[in-house]
DNA sequence: AGAATGCTTCGATTAGTGTCGAACTATGCG
DNA sequence: CGCATAGTTCGACACTAATCGAAGCATTCT
């Protein structure tokens, strides 16, 4: 026995290929059913009811159930959190099985991460917000910065309407695919809504890859991201 | 089949208890024969090297091989920072298993994370190296500020000298105690260095943990903390 | 060279767990 | 009130993988 959380609990947890594909399927934040997600993780409906019930009573889920139906997504930030620096490992030690196809691509330069935006957009999006002041970080804890009110005012945010929340405004959090850090938090949730509800962008069907329209991103790029 | 990087593959590496206990005991960034991880994973020797085989080839663990000895340890500190990230996951969901003894209030306080100090004395380390613009951030690299060259100059630590390897010169971790960022990279190490060289204070033997002596806790504060 | 130590490989056993079909419960619809 | 759909539980099977003892390699000490 050693000190310390019981790390192999959680880690066993994700170490199924099934429960795996479920939880990266919740990656994007969204809640699904069973069925679902006993499609996506390519098993029958028995099989994935056992593994939820697992995943629930190891906590990496939370569960809504709305009439006939039990709408499963991830607990918490955190365990989106884990999850991507898992994804950092395998990346970077596991063998290239995924050779960087179309759909890669896009998943690189944006997608979605729980209920933020991640990818070379988001983390340029951050880069950009820390060097003009918009907002400071200390360690995890990111906050607004001297230009942060103004800024957000007039991209149309309303960050009083966030600040209520238990959740916190701004977190960061580790890109896999580009071993840097974008925003996430409710204001990183909120950026995305911003982006989805001005249809910016789109989600591409079954997957966590979001490709920017053409006068989507230049939009995107003129609100969000430092002048060139 | 699913997109992304093979997560299970790498979390089920985590997943069996005996290998994580062996993870568990590198994550002070030190390097152990087969027999000793044998002994920390409580497992007889043949079964510590199976493990180990698995380990290794699953990209998670370096060998150096000096004679008759074999020593492991992790293959690089983004190894580390999973650890830590799936440690949060696991004290946050799991249950109390562990109640706060004194040995854990003195992890709590400071350990060894890889090769640098980890805790609460290295969250605060690293808030006051932020807030007098000793080191900036941007995203998870964190680089020399505005007062940094100087600051560690008169504290006594040769920042040219560090500044040619590869790796990066400072780098966050987080911390699954506090949930805060600390301090990585090379940088953090040669901090950590600084203190074991001085006897500032002692590694509890068997542990991660780290006890300050009083006269050493002063002399980190004085050259380290920001004055109150 | 021979003995001793550190470590790995082999072989066999065993425990755990992922899997599905079938039966059971619950919610909603006509 | 029956029927259809969503989901869980049960039982049986199969397979993976964790485990250890014994034997085999490699390196160092005497």
């Amino acid at each position: 026995m050693r000190d310390g959380p019981d790390i192999a609990r959680i880690a066993s947890l994700v170490g199924d290929p099934a429960r795996a594909n479920m939880l990266m399927a919740l990656m994007d934040g969204g809640a699904l059913t069973a069925s679902e997600l006993a499609v996506e993780a390519g098993v029958s409906l028995p099989t994935a009811s056992s593994h939820l019930s697992k995943l629930m009573d190891g906590g990496l889920l939370a569960l809504a159930s709305q009439g006939r139906h039990r709408y499963y997504s991830l607990s918490g930030t955190q365990i989106a959190s884990m999850l991507e620096s898992i994804m950092g490992v395998a990346a970077a030690v596991g063998p290239r099985r995924t050779r960087p196809g179309p759909k890669d691509e896009t998943m690189r330069v944006a997608r979605v991460c729980y209920d933020h935006l991640a990818g070379e957009q988001a983390v340029a999006m951050l880069d950009g917000f820390l060097a003009r002041d918009i907002l400071v970080v200390a360690g995890e804890i990111v906050t607004l910065g001297p230009a942060g009110k103004e800024f957000f005012a007039t991209a149309g945010i309303d960050i009083a309407a966030l600040s209520g929340r238990r959740r916190p405004l701004c977190r960061s959090c580790l890109d896999w695919s580009v071993r840097r850090s974008h925003l996430a938090g409710a204001l990183g949730a909120a950026i995305l809504d911003h982006i989805m509800d001005r249809k910016w962008a789109r989600r591409l069907p079954g997957s966590r890859a979001v490709r920017f329209t053409p006068p989507g991103r230049l939009a995107f790029e003129g609100v969000f991201l430092p002048p060139r």
